[in-house]
DNA sequence: ACAATATTAGGACATTGTACTAATTCATGC
DNA sequence: GCATGAATTAGTACAATGTCCTAATATTGT
């Protein structure tokens, strides 16, 4: 691992430790027992440190679909792919909560609105074929609807974990976010996708 | 309007416009024209900023909460009010976006939980009361996780708005997020509830 | 081996939040 | 009317921060 990497994996530790703004460059530096100068070679601008680790993010979110699209559509292998998506947005969760400077970055550096119209295509995708197969039926809810619901989870889950439940493991506020989303899907689920959402409840 | 008061209106505007952490103390002070050390005397740190204006976006929030316990339950009456609710968070949306900051905050001198725990109380009580004039129906859909819903959305909607939708007006922010949560009512309001959802679509 | 490039260390700089002191204003007693 | 004490204000000092610059060292390619 090379010094550039070790200083993306420290920062996010220590972000996700005590957030972005109590965490200094020279805490990092000191850490890692490397000079302020040397971070500040590999890393001009802290900014640039947020934009790193929002795409070490998004590439893992990346693979994570992937991995589900290479499948068969069905409920259940959704859910767990959503229990990834959410673990890897826990992992990274520290610069999602520094708003200020991440607003600041959407819109220059990082694309933002392109990454939330893949993921609302996604979801759409994704929904369908669920209701071809026969897991999900629409009839009864608006699937744009449904989509806005999911996307709007997908983003502030975590914000409102940090802020209601800091106390809690990570395993916890995972199991308690799925519950809330499989809650979500039962309301569309057919009894055929019943069956694949128990094990969240 | 004093000066504490003055500064305070001032950290608002300042922190809506640009954020906590964009936003100095010197900044506030000269454009008050006050000196730093005046601003120091009244709010020692930046954080008891913060927590005033808390207070004040608290204050408010109890005030529309009791002018709607004044009159008759009703579902119309209930957006209005929500709309009333969603306003005022975005008058101080600054303090919401930084999370670091709001982190520390709650927890020592801001009583979160009891805020939360205070929040959901009201909810349940308003669709309890709104479920017995016969506005809406719990018959197809958990009464607790339409609580869980609500609350999850008007914690969160602010912060996705400013990530999503910086650039859009207040009216039209707002118009959009009354959409969305009267979409959620439409799923459990009865015949009678849908004639009041209307207007808000 | 040497030249060119990449990396590292150390420190300078302006700016930040905060703390301190002295000056000024204000309110309240007589 | 004025003296006294408290409240308010201004100005500045301080440590810490993010950023930048320069010189030294290590690495690479030929």
């Amino acid at each position: 691992m090379n010094t550039r990497e070790r200083i993306l994996q420290k920062a996010i530790e220590l972000f996700n430790q005590s957030g972005m703004y109590n965490t200094g460059v020279r805490e990092i530096a000191r850490s890692l027992e490397i000079s302020p100068g040397n971070l500040s070679y590999h890393f001009a601008r802290k900014e640039d440190l947020l934009v790193a680790i929002l795409d070490s993010y998004r590439d893992l979110n990346d693979a994570i679909y992937a991995t589900y699209f290479e499948g068969q559509p069905e409920l259940g292998r959704y859910l767990e792919m959503i229990s990834r998506l959410l673990e890897n947005t826990y992992d990274h969760r520290g610069v999602f909560l520094g708003l200020d400077e991440l607003r600041a970055v959407l819109g220059t550096e990082y694309d933002y609105p392109a990454v939330e119209e893949k993921r609302r295509s996604f979801l759409d995708r994704i929904l369908v074929d669920l209701e071809q197969i026969g897991d999900l039926d629409f009839s009864t809810l608006d699937r744009a609807f449904m989509v806005d619901i999911l996307a709007f989870f997908q983003r502030c889950w975590i914000m409102e974990a940090m802020i209601s439940y800091p106390h809690l493991k990570k395993d916890r506020i995972l199991k308690r976010y799925m519950r809330t989303i499989s809650l979500h899907f039962a309301q569309v689920a057919t009894l055929q996708g019943q069956g694949q959402i128990g094990m969240w409840l």
